[in-house]
DNA sequence: ACCGTAACGGACGCCCCCGTCCGTTTGGCT
DNA sequence: AGCCAAACGGACGGGGGCGTCCGTTACGGT
């Protein structure tokens, strides 16, 4: 099931594909998945149909443009899991995936949109998720970690830290710190104050809503 | 220095005004700033032109549209400033806030977005926020609200509740009440555990992105 | 009942983006 | 050096939203 990609025996094809991907990356970047695909195709220094040539559809070229992130994302969960603190370890990810999201403006969008294709992406989101879910069990074994948590909750502070986003770049990481710092301190267990203060039912979250048409 | 409109005689032209402003707000509401102009006229049952006749500019058009919610955040905040507790006045002053945001899906980026223009806007919410920050001053007085609390927290956090509007009605309102009751735990103060938890620096939020290019 | 005028709405031109076609260029093998 | 196929990019047609023009309708005062 791994790609064989043609690898294309010209060097300017090969030189393209990967001035494209680097300019999809600054461009997605800068000023999220809403932006042209000619936009990206100037900043490449390419035509068009030589960006369409190599990724048939926007998705695919977002899909490609995003794939180190995501590994960055999955290296992080696995760290999380991987720490002896799980309380530790959960905080750490909240403030790196929110780092993460915050460095590229286009990022979240690809991650938080459920793609009706690249079911890539879905997939190992959901084991993503799972392993979310074993870290948080044991965060909360350790007591740090409030008992009413549940990874949905982690869903809707991503969501909520896409609004975020129509900040300019340095502005936009200040804040994301600042929102990771109140989003931990939000999750952090109280015993002291006995009960821990009953939340609202947590809702069941759908991630629909395609890119390009923001 | 009040807006004395034209009250033109004719009915129909007054009609049509409050079937555009209903129309505006329900299709604002459900689909957002971004939605065309056509799709309010449609909605309306008039023509295009009669909707730029009554409303010259989609600005226009939305502050008219979200006039009344405004006045009930001003009052909002107003009943908050009144509260014996201020700590629970600043509490539910959040509660209701998310809850305005949540029910129109159009208000929030009309809310944030600073235009240009329509400095009416800008204006009585710089007097908003002062307003806020004396709430702020006095539940932080009675040791419930953090002490590293600053009033662009809140607009941080209002920020973050757009990133929720993807979403249909139902999940939204569910998702914002867990996502209020997450903000104020994370605003209590835990006096208990020592020095609270240090926050990174607070962003300087500036309110720049215009609407229906969102 | 009539008429003037204000209000109406269908239709137009503009711009931006998308995805594709086809004539041209160029890399790499012989 | 020469050739061929693969890769390139300018240009095209389609679609959608925006704001405006102008011929038509109908309100309301006389």
């Amino acid at each position: 099931m791994t790609n064989h990609l043609p690898q294309t025996a010209r060097s300017d094809a090969r030189d393209n594909r990967v001035r494209i991907l680097d300019a999809a990356r600054a461009v997605f970047g800068e000023e999220g998945l809403s932006a042209p695909m000619r936009e990206v195709a100037r900043h490449a220094g390419v035509g068009p149909a030589t960006l369409y040539r190599h990724f048939p559809t926007k998705q695919a070229l977002i899909v490609e443009t995003f794939a180190e992130q995501r590994r960055a994302c999955h290296a992080a969960v696995r760290d999380a899991l991987a720490d002896s603190d799980p309380w530790h370890g959960f905080r750490s990810l909240v403030e790196l995936i929110c780092e993460l999201h915050a460095h590229s403006r286009g990022f979240t969008d690809a991650f938080m949109t459920a793609f009706p294709e690249a079911m890539d992406f879905a997939a190992d989101r959901e084991q993503t998720l799972r392993a979310v879910g074993e870290l948080a069990r044991r965060a909360q074994e350790t007591g740090r970690l409030r008992p009413g948590f549940v990874v949905d909750d982690l869903i809707l502070m991503l969501m909520a830290h896409r609004g975020l986003q129509d900040t300019p770049h340095d502005a936009r990481v200040t804040a994301s710190r600042r929102f990771a710092a109140y989003v931990i301190e939000a999750f952090r267990a109280a015993p002291e104050r006995g009960a821990p203060t009953p939340l609202p039912p947590a809702p069941r979250l759908q991630l629909t809503h395609s890119p390009g048409t923001p």
